[in-house]
DNA sequence: GGGCCTTTGAAGAGA
DNA sequence: TCTCTTCAAAGGCCC
C-alpha cells in the first residue's frame, strides 16, 4: 500500500485501501520472495491482463454474447485487442505528466458546470479543473504519499452521521460558520434546505458532489406513483428539484476521468463499454506507485465529500428510495428496509417527518 | 427518453 | 467476517 511505502506515515483510516494494499502488498512479498522487481511486478501484472484476455472468463464470453446481440461491437472488440497490445506502461512515462494530470480535467462539479458539459471530455483536459483542484493545495506538486496529519477516524462513521475533521480545513478552508458549525440539531435537515438554490454549500463551497436534479436520479424520484398518494406525488412535482448529491469517485473513477480521452483518441473509440475495459486492465497494469497517487485522491475526495455533508449516505441516492418517492432524510424504506439519513428511532422519525412537512408547507 | 453496457472501488446491509 | 447490492463516470446503442 502507498502508505506503507512512506514509512508507515499514514495513520488516516482508509482501511479498505489499506486491504486492497495489503493484498498487493501480500503479492509483493512472493514476489520478493522469488526475487523480482518493482518491474516484474508490472510485467507479472500485464501478463496476467494478458493471460486473463486469452483465458476469457465466463463473463467475458457472456458479455461477448451480449454484445453481439445488442450489436456490441466486434470492432470494438478488435480496438480492445489492439490496445491491449499496446504498451501501457507509457501513460505516466510521458515527460509532461505533472503528478496529478487530471488537476486540470474539467469538472463535474464545478458549479457552472452541467453534467452535460462534462460528457466533452477530450477537449477539457486543458482548461478544466479537478474537483479537487480548487480546494486541494496540492497542484501540481510532487505527490506525497505521505498525507497530511487528519484524525484516524476521518474515514469511518458512527452511523449515518459522520466524524468532521478539524484538519481538513487545511485543504478546505472552511469559513467560520461552515458545515463543521452546523448543530446536531440541524445535521438532519435536508439538504435542499441547507443548501440553497444552486448547489452551493453553506460554506460557500461550491462542491462537484452536488449536482442540478437533471440527472438520472432525480426523474426517477418523481415517477413513482403507485407506491405514493397521488396528492403527495402530485405536491411532490409542484416542489422545486432537489440537487443530488452524487458520490466520491474512487481511485479508479478519478483513474478513468484522467485517461479516458486519451484511451478515446487512441483508439478512436467513444463507447465508455470499450473503454471501460480497457481502462481496467490498464489499471491492472499499473505499478503499486501509479494507483497509489489515485488512491491517495480518492481518500482525499472521501475526506472532502464527508466534510462538506456530514450526514450524507450512499443510500441516500439509492433508486429504491426515489422509486418509492422517499424523502431521503426521513423516510423509511419498507420496500428494501434501507434507513434514512438519520440514525433515530422510528418515532423520532415520525416526529422529523411531521416537523419537516411544517416547515416545508411553511415555506 | 431511459435503461443497458462495462470497469473498479466504496459503502451499507444482511447472513 | 463474508457476501451481496448499489452507485459513482462515460457515451453509444437499443427499445
Amino acid at each position: 500500500m502507498p502508505q506503507l511505502s512512506s514509512g508507515g506515515g499514514d495513520d488516516l483510516g482508509a482501511n479498505d485501501e489499506m486491504i486492497a494494499f495489503k493484498d498487493e502488498g501480500e503479492q509483493e512479498e512472493k514476489i520478493q520472495e522469488n526475487a523480482f522487481t518493482e518491474r516484474d511486478l508490472a510485467d507479472l501484472k500485464s501478463s496476467l491482463v494478458n493471460e486473463s484476455e486469452i483465458n476469457q472468463s465466463p463473463n467475458a464470453v457472456r458479455r461477448g454474447h451480449q454484445g453481439e446481440q445488442r450489436g456490441f461491437p466486434e470492432k470494438h472488440r478488435e480496438h480492445l485487442d489492439g490496445v491491449s497490445k499496446q504498451q501501457d506502461g507509457g501513460m505516466y512515462k510521458t515527460p509532461g505528466y505533472p503528478g496529478y494530470p487530471f488537476l486540470m480535467l474539467p469538472d463535474p462539479y464545478l458549479p457552472n458546470s452541467s453534467p452535460s458539459s462534462n460528457k466533452v471530455s477530450v477537449v477539457q483536459q486543458s482548461h478544466g479543473m479537478h474537483p479537487l483542484s480548487s480546494l486541494l493545495p496540492y497542484g501540481n506538486e510532487h505527490f506525497s504519499p505521505s498525507p497530511p496529519h487528519l484524525p484516524t477516524d476521518m474515514s469511518q462513521k458512527t452511523g449515518v452521521h459522520r466524524h468532521q475533521s478539524q484538519d481538513l480545513s487545511g485543504y478546505y478552508s472552511l469559513p467560520p460558520g461552515g458545515v463543521s458549525q452546523i448543530s446536531p440539531s440541524m445535521s438532519w435537515f435536508p439538504h435542499s434546505l441547507m443548501l440553497g438554490p444552486s448547489s452551493m454549500h453553506p460554506t460557500g463551497i461550491p462542491h462537484p458532489a452536488i449536482v442540478p436534479p437533471t440527472g438520472k436520479q432525480e426523474h426517477e424520484q418523481y415517477d413513482r406513483g403507485m407506491y405514493a398518494k397521488p396528492q403527495v406525488e402530485a405536491k411532490r412535482e409542484k416542489e422545486p428539484k432537489k440537487p443530488v448529491i452524487k458520490k466520491p469517485l474512487n481511485a479508479f473513477m478519478l483513474y478513468m476521468k484522467e485517461m479516458r480521452a486519451k484511451v478515446i483518441a487512441e483508439c478512436t473509440l467513444k463507447e465508455s463499454a470499450a473503454i471501460n475495459q480497457i481502462l481496467g486492465r490498464r489499471w491492472h497494469a499499473l505499478t503499486r506507485e501509479e494507483q497509489a497517487k489515485y488512491y491517495e485522491l480518492a481518500r482525499k475526495e472521501r475526506q472532502l465529500h464527508m466534510q462538506l455533508y456530514p450526514t450524507w449516505s450512499a443510500r441516500d441516492n439509492y433508486k429504491c428510495r426515489a422509486r418509492f418517492g422517499l424523502n431521503q432524510q426521513t423516510d423509511w424504506c419498507g420496500p428494501c428496509r434501507c434507513v434514512p439519513n438519520i440514525h433515530l428511532h422510528p418515532l423520532h422519525s415520525i416526529a422529523l417527518l411531521l416537523s419537516s412537512k411544517l416547515i416545508s408547507a411553511s415555506i
